[in-house]
DNA sequence: GCAAACCCCACTAAATTGCTAGGATTTCCA
DNA sequence: TGGAAATCCTAGCAATTTAGTGGGGTTTGC
């Protein structure tokens, strides 16, 4: 139960949209450069945001990335959920193919319950927290942690 | 990102331990055929719940289990983190080897603070959540879901 | 026209998951 | 006193996921 390289990179990568975006579209070697991250990677991290429509592209020439929205209107959420998939999706024990009911098995529901709660709190952090304000926040710590 | 049957088990097996082990101590196998979970693999996580504390066994013959505690005085989160690793430990991006610090490339701390949130809710959602509850809840549902 | 960029798909080594297997040890009970 | 029932311990293994790498294409500015 822990954050893969591709929601951590996904929001780096995006934070540095967000910083040196505004004028002209970002190449994705010249993130990969900054967040030392590996570009043939990254460009595929990306183009799953492109695909949701969080980024925008340029291609050719001095093309590259852009935000597609504001970074008050994409939250963090927004960008875990594509890149790691449902978080937390609530599912139950059974086998899900919808042949058998959700529950046949005794009190394994529990699970549900400790799920939707997880699921509650999950969202409720990923969801409030703008784009924006996590830009903020990077451009605040020059170096320090 | 998502729960595996690690935690999924472990917290039906806690809840099965809670209604059915008050009296004499419950052996894998009645547990793994109520929950219809493979017994084998029952026993490594019940194994580690043991080890961290949260029950205790009786060994040999008419042995089994019993809760270490009173479900009251277990939460859902200490049994999710015997099994599940940390919940969203919050780590940086850099090795983590102590030799370089934390945070030398430009602005990765976004990841930083976003798992802080996350993290918060996590735990404030699976710190508040009782076995007790969950054993109440269990009961409430015959077969129903 | 050519280089810089995006785009697309396939492959792979390493790690994790969800088990299975084979025992050894302890203890109740007939 | 001899099983049988149970916990304990460690190792292995197929399937899946992760974190990339590789080899091409296509689009476009200069």
């Amino acid at each position: 139960m822990k954050l893969s390289t591709k929601g951590r990179y996904g929001l780096r990568a995006m934070v540095d949209l967000g910083i040196h975006s505004e004028q002209e579209p970002v190449s994705i070697s010249s993130i990969a450069a900054r967040q030392q991250i590996s570009d043939r990677y990254l460009e595929q991290l990306i183009g799953k945001l492109k695909k949701a429509g969080l980024v925008s592209s340029v291609r050719g020439a001095q093309g590259g990335y852009q935000l597609a929205r504001d970074p008050g209107e994409i939250s963090a959420g927004d960008i875990l959920r594509v890149l790691e998939g449902d978080l937390m999706s609530v599912t139950c024990d059974g086998d899900g193919d919808g042949d058998t009911p959700c529950c046949e098995v005794s009190d394994y529901c529990v699970t549900r319950y400790v799920w939707q709660k997880v699921h509650e709190g999950i969202i409720a952090a990923v969801d409030n927290l703008t784009l924006a304000e996590l830009i903020e926040q990077s451009k605040g710590m020059h170096g320090g942690c």
